[in-house]
RNA sequence: GCCGGCAUGGCACAGUUGGUAGCGCAGUUGAUUUGUAAUCAUCAGGUCGGGGGUUCAAGUCCCUCUGCCGGCACCA
């Protein structure tokens, strides 16, 4: 007797071993239809694998990412089954479900072309209606290697030599199709069903290894039927819309030039929306106790030498030869803020110190490399070194979480996780100092109350670091904040402190940035708030616009009360219907339109219209000025 | 950097099998003075990313460079 226990608790008995399918069948006729494959112990299989023991159960069906995950795998088998049908020279390697999909990387001579997509795709659903059954095999690992050799698949021969030697080496057949697979895979291809569709073609390196081979992948998105793929390809264009390269555009934020691959051109309301996030950040950090400094833009490549940069980091770095000298063009900050902190002789009293600064670096990344705003040649981080003792290492850290999750707060990140990364391999340090400092930075959060997971031998070979990630408002997750120890640099400038003791002291100094890049953190908030921004960030807050020319004296006084208020407004005073004047303000996504009548300039009101809203409040200037004010307040500085 | 795709007036695009550049929006000028998501007309604007080649003829074909897009690799 074998009992099975199902997910409401229930016990279902059989007399002998027995598969998904034959329980799925027993609990109902309809479960027995969507049944995908089966969960034993949690773990899954396939629908029609034997269960011998006592397990508890789960029929997997396509409503759930179980189910969703294995209709994309075998999707990726159609499409691999689809590709050596129509180029039988094609050699198959890896094929896995990924978020939304799936890849297949294939070997072949000839790239694909976008019509080879069509075709194959075109074939994946005559395969998909020829419901081919889809059968597991186990073959030992010589039959498997002579198996693959013979049908001259080298790359799964070189995935089977690199299996372990206990892995159970399994095949799956459909029609004439056999792949290496661990599996579990739908019962056959009709399964699959129509929510699927190829998305694009791409180079990928074998093994991820960009010294070895580049194949063909391709990408397919799946879904359990085609509703699910159409809410997909929705929510794809949705993303599209809030491209922060399209509307860095609409909104004439900023743009690049040929002339500077990886540089941007910022426009004025791009500038001012960056100086905003800039202003707001100085506010805050200076109330906390900061002071910023600035250092040069060029320097010696003999510092580049002392800091380490010239040998790990060097290709990396644009540099500059002039009078025989080199010069590298910063990439980091951290060597000319030490600089900073070593004039003079700082004693115990001076300690913590906190030196910001708002540095621009250049780094060379590889041209493929550039995305947008994302991903440039040169940025602004918001950089702040801390020296202090290794006594007020905890507290300190708890004052960086603490006022980096707050700054988060303003913008609306709401959602935060915190990774700890711990001492790595190769690294410098005593163990000593790196148990002290591993602990600091965990105590710091669970004193606080904070979670955080852990990345065991993830951090710098110079110190353990805190890495902030936040969540946006259509789910995406970006890596924002970092907050590192480093043993390293003190040690190379021969930074230290006179103690108590009147004895030099090595200072331990915390590498902190909240956003990062300046530029990747506008444009994560273009994204996060799809150009309408919170009124105090909003680049342009106001346009006063004119119903006819009989307001226009009127207009300017509004829009020079309004500036003087500290409101960043412009006028529309041209020549057009309002309706006009108001699409296309509202295109450009101006949180605040005026209108001005003969009725405004006569009562000395506005007619105010806010972004998304239909409705006009008609209100006297006075009173809006005061409204607008009071919006326009800076999360917890005005407030 | 690698694989593939793309590059036409400020923006978004069309240009059939190579025959000598089109539309819309924006801009100009004029009319209209308008009450909350596009008023009408007028005019102007392009060495079709750069260089080279094939051809009687190249935006269309070939080579090459640059940049952009999608991935991969990279992201101290």
């Amino acid at each position: 007797m074998l009992s099975i226990t199902l997910p409401d608790q229930s016990v279902l008995s059989f007399e002998g071993p027995v598969t998904g399918a034959e329980i799925a069948a027993k609990i109902g006729v309809g479960l027995a239809k969507s049944a995908l494959a089966v969960k034993v112990d949690g773990k899954p299989q396939d629908l029609s694998a034997p269960i011998t023991r006592d397990a508890a159960v789960e029929i997997i069906t396509a409503k759930t990412e179980d189910g969703l995950k294995i209709i994309r795998h075998t999707c990726s088998h159609v499409m691999a089954e689809a590709v050596q049908e129509l180029y039988p020279e094609t050699q198959v390697t890896i094929g896995p479900a990924i978020e939304n999909g799936f890849y297949y990387d294939f070997a072949r001579a000839t790239p694909f072309t976008p019509a080879d997509l069509e075709a194959i795709e075109k074939r994946m659903t005559e395969i998909v209606d020829r419901d081919e059954p889809i059968v597991r095999e186990v073959k030992t690992r010589d039959e498997a290697v002579k198996f693959f050799e013979e049908k001259g698949e080298k790359y799964k021969v070189e995935l089977i030599k690199d299996l372990p030697e206990t892995e159970t080496i399994s095949f799956y057949r459909q029609g004439n199709f056999v792949d290496l697979c661990r599996g579990p895979h739908l019962p056959s291809t009709g399964k699959v069903g129509k929510g699927f569709k190829l998305m694009k073609l791409a180079g990928a390196y074998w093994r991820g290894d960009s010294s070895r081979e580049q194949l063909q992948r391709i990408y397919g998105t799946a879904w359990a039927d085609k509703k699910g793929l159409d809410a997909y390809l929705t929510q794809l264009e949705e993303a599209e819309k809030r491209d922060h390269r399209r509307i860095g555009k609409e909104m004439d934020l900023f743009h690049f030039e040929d002339v500077a691959p990886g540089d941007i051109f910022w426009h004025p309301h791009g500038w001012t929306l960056f100086q905003t996030l800039i202003d707001y950040e100085r506010k805050r950090q200076n109330d906390a106790g900061y002071v910023e400094i600035n250092t040069p833009q060029i320097m010696d490549k003999v510092l580049w030498e002392t800091s380490g940069h010239w040998d790990w980091y060097r290709e990396n770095m644009f540099t500059t030869t002039i009078e025989e000298r080199t010069y590298c063009i910063k990439p980091m900050n951290c060597p000319g803020g030490i600089l900073v902190f070593k004039q003079g002789i700082k004693s115990y009293r001076d300690l913590p110190q906190y030196i910001a600064e708002f540095g621009r670096v250049h780094r060379y990344e590889a041209s493929g490399a550039i995305h947008g705003l994302f991903r440039v040649r040169a940025f602004t981080q918001d950089d702040a070194h801390i020296f202090c003792t290794p006594e007020q290492l905890e507290d300190e850290c708890q004052k960086v979480v603490r006022l980096m999750l707050s700054i988060y707060e303003a913008f609306d990140l709401k959602d935060v996780s915190i990774k700890l990364s711990t001492r790595p391999a190769e690294r410098i340090g005593s163990d000593e100092l790196w148990d002290h400092t591993e602990a600091a930075l965990a105590k710091a959060l669970t004193d606080m109350g904070y979670k955080y997971t852990l990345n065991p031998g993830d951090g710098a070979f110079y110190g353990p670091k805190l890495d902030f990630k936040v969540r946006d408002a259509i789910g995406r997750e970006w890596q924002l904040g970092t907050l590192q120890v480093d043993m390293n640099l003190p040690e190379r400038f021969d930074v230290s402190y006179i103690g108590e003791d009147g004895e030099k002291h090595r200072p331990i100094m915390l590498h902190r940035a909240l956003f990062g890049s300046l530029e990747r953190f506008t444009g994560i908030m273009i994204e996060n708030t799809a150009g309408k921004f919170p009124f105090w960030l909003a680049p342009l807050q106001i346009v006063v616009a004119t119903i006819t020319d009989d307001g226009c004296d009127y207009a300017k006084e509004v829009a020079a009360a309004l500036k003087k208020a500290g409101l960043r407004v412009e006028t529309d005073l041209r020549n057009e219907k309002i309706s006009y004047k108001v699409r296309e303000h509202s295109l450009k996504k101006v949180p605040v339109i005026l209108a001005i009548g003969k009725r405004e300039a006569a009562d000395r009101t506005v007619a105010v219209r806010r972004l998304g809203e239909e409705k006009q409040t008609v209100m006297p200037l006075d009173d809006a000025i005061a409204e607008f004010k009071k919006n326009a307040a800076r999360p917890h500085i005005d407030e």
